[in-house]
DNA sequence: ATGCATGAGAC
DNA sequence: TCTCATGCATA
């Protein structure tokens, strides 16, 4: 273990990574921190503490040093034997996923398209009968060829099925959704089934018929008049954050900010669940969203860019669905497409894993092909899992690594430190945060009022009780 | 609510 | 190959 502990230094550093500040202060989030991690910043921080609060640490037994890589490996093949037997019993839903069967009252329930129920069963249990562990499955994933779905009409390219959005939401598509919406209520004009909020729960056709509204160009058909206030003008701040959006949604974060909260209060107040959301999204203007999203909108941690792409659309539903006499209706539309693409099995990384992989990406946020490989050799992992976490720890990474206020603390060191290592200038492209400038702007939109709890959540699950109450 | 995965687009 | 937006699956 000890020779290979030092792999993973040597890689990274040889690469010019200063520890100082070639690290993600705020890499410590919930899922690692084994401790290990800790253990392993301890070597690479010149002051931890100036990273977290010590006594916020003191719960945690810190590891002995570095990670007996091979060994972890061993435990990681094990543990996923086991997790895949246990995860196995999980009976695939032969229709719709449970957050969209369950979690509306009473509408979804409604019925599942008969004449999907064959593919979408019949990819389930493909994707189902291996319940191997994930590493066979892996194999078999990556041999098999995707499954397209088999209904979609191979115009498909063109056609957006449901949750399939061939066609990505052209951000450029915001300045123009007004007019896109013209068509308004008429909306899923496409879809004779979808039409305006009240619209007619029979399911069945419904549903399919939203399948092929989604399919059809439906972007085009997109409903619905400008908001009346909606775009709430964004008083000051700096926003232009909209890239692409223009200013047309020059939204200030507050603005984001506030209507995060308006939207989960009055949403939960007229009775849906994000999902419905979603869902009514989908059915209303096209563009479907996940329950993942809306959760995400609400909390605040999608980018700035994204949250002013969202938030239009949101605001017209929310409109729609205060004024709507039976808001229920809204979402009494089916997610039709289960989508039957293939999908690998989540991969359940074991503790002690993914405290060596935040140890890794402390001192690498950025590995290359070489040092992902020997990662993965190391952890015992597929090397594009490793990849995988990889990206997403860094897209956590960001969003977790906002500019705090001035009078926070975390905000200061994250001055200090967010510095992205060897990213140097490209560290943080694109998405542009509004607010303040910070040299590695955060993409993601997070307001002061949320970005210290999340920063919380970011540190460890045992820290949040010390920072918060 | 969030971890891991996918896919499009950018570099 | 990475980022980003997004979603499935799961804790």
């Amino acid at each position: 273990m000890s020779d290979r502990s030092q792999s993973p230094n040597s890689e990274c550093t040889n690469r010019s990574y200063e520890p100082g500040r070639a690290m993600y202060p705020q890499v410590l989030g919930q899922e690692g921190l084994g401790g290990a991690a800790l253990q392993f910043s301890h070597g690479m921080l010149q002051d931890p503490s100036i990273l977290f609060n010590k006594a916020s640490y003191n719960g945690i037994t810190p590891p002995q040093a570095f990670f007996p890589f091979s060994a972890v490996g061993g435990e990681y093949r094990h543990s996923e034997v086991q997790a895949a037997d246990l995860g196995q019993p999980r009976p695939w839903y032969p229709f719709a996923p449970p957050e969209y069967t369950g979690q509306v009252a009473g509408a979804t329930n409604a019925t599942q398209p008969a004449n999907l129920s064959p593919p979408i069963a019949e990819t389930r249990e493909q994707i189902k009968m291996p319940e191997i562990k994930t590493e066979k499955e892996i194999g078999e994933y990556g041999t098999e060829t995707k499954v397209q779905p088999q209904f979609y009409p191979s115009s498909a390219s063109t056609v957006a099925p449901g949750m399939y959005y061939s066609t990505a939401w052209n951000p450029s598509f915001w300045p123009g959704l007004t007019h896109i919406a013209a068509a308004s209520n008429s909306a899923p004009a496409a879809a004779p089934a979808s039409s305006s909020p009240s619209l007619s729960p029979s399911p069945t056709d419904t549903s399919y018929a939203g399948a092929g509204f989604y399919g059809g160009g439906s972007t085009q058909a997109m409903p619905t008049p400008p908001l009346p206030s909606s775009n709430a003008r964004s008083s000051g701040s700096s926003s232009g954050g909209c890239s692409d959006s223009e200013e047309e949604e020059n939204l200030s974060t507050e603005e984001l900010e506030q209507f995060a909260k308006e939207l989960k209060h009055k949403r939960i107040t007229l009775g849906f669940t994000q999902a419905d959301v979603g869902l009514a999204l989908g059915n209303l203007y096209g563009k479907m969203f996940s329950q993942t999203t809306i959760c995400r909108f609400e909390a605040l941690q999608l980018s700035f860019k994204n949250m002013c792409k969202l938030k239009p659309l949101l605001q017209r539903w929310l409109n729609e669905a205060e004024a709507s006499d039976n808001p229920q209706d809204m979402y009494k539309i089916e997610r039709v497409f289960v989508d039957t693409r293939k999908r690998k099995r989540r991969t359940s990384l074991e503790g002690t894993v993914r405290s060596a992989l935040e140890s890794y990406f402390i001192k690498c946020p950025k590995p290359n092909t070489q040092e992902i490989t020997h990662i993965s050799d190391d952890l015992g992992l597929e090397r594009d899992v490793v990849r995988v976490w990889f990206c997403n720890r860094r897209q956590k990474g960001k969003r977790l690594a906002l500019p705090f206020d001035d009078e926070c603390a975390e905000g200061q060191y994250f001055e200090q430190s967010v510095q992205v290592p060897h990213m140097g200038g490209t560290a943080l492209p694109g998405q542009g945060y509004p607010g303040p400038t910070h040299p590695g702007a955060p993409a993601l939109y997070m307001p002061p009022l949320h970005r210290s709890e999340v920063f919380k959540q970011a540190l460890h699950p045992g820290l949040v009780s010390h920072l918060t109450s």
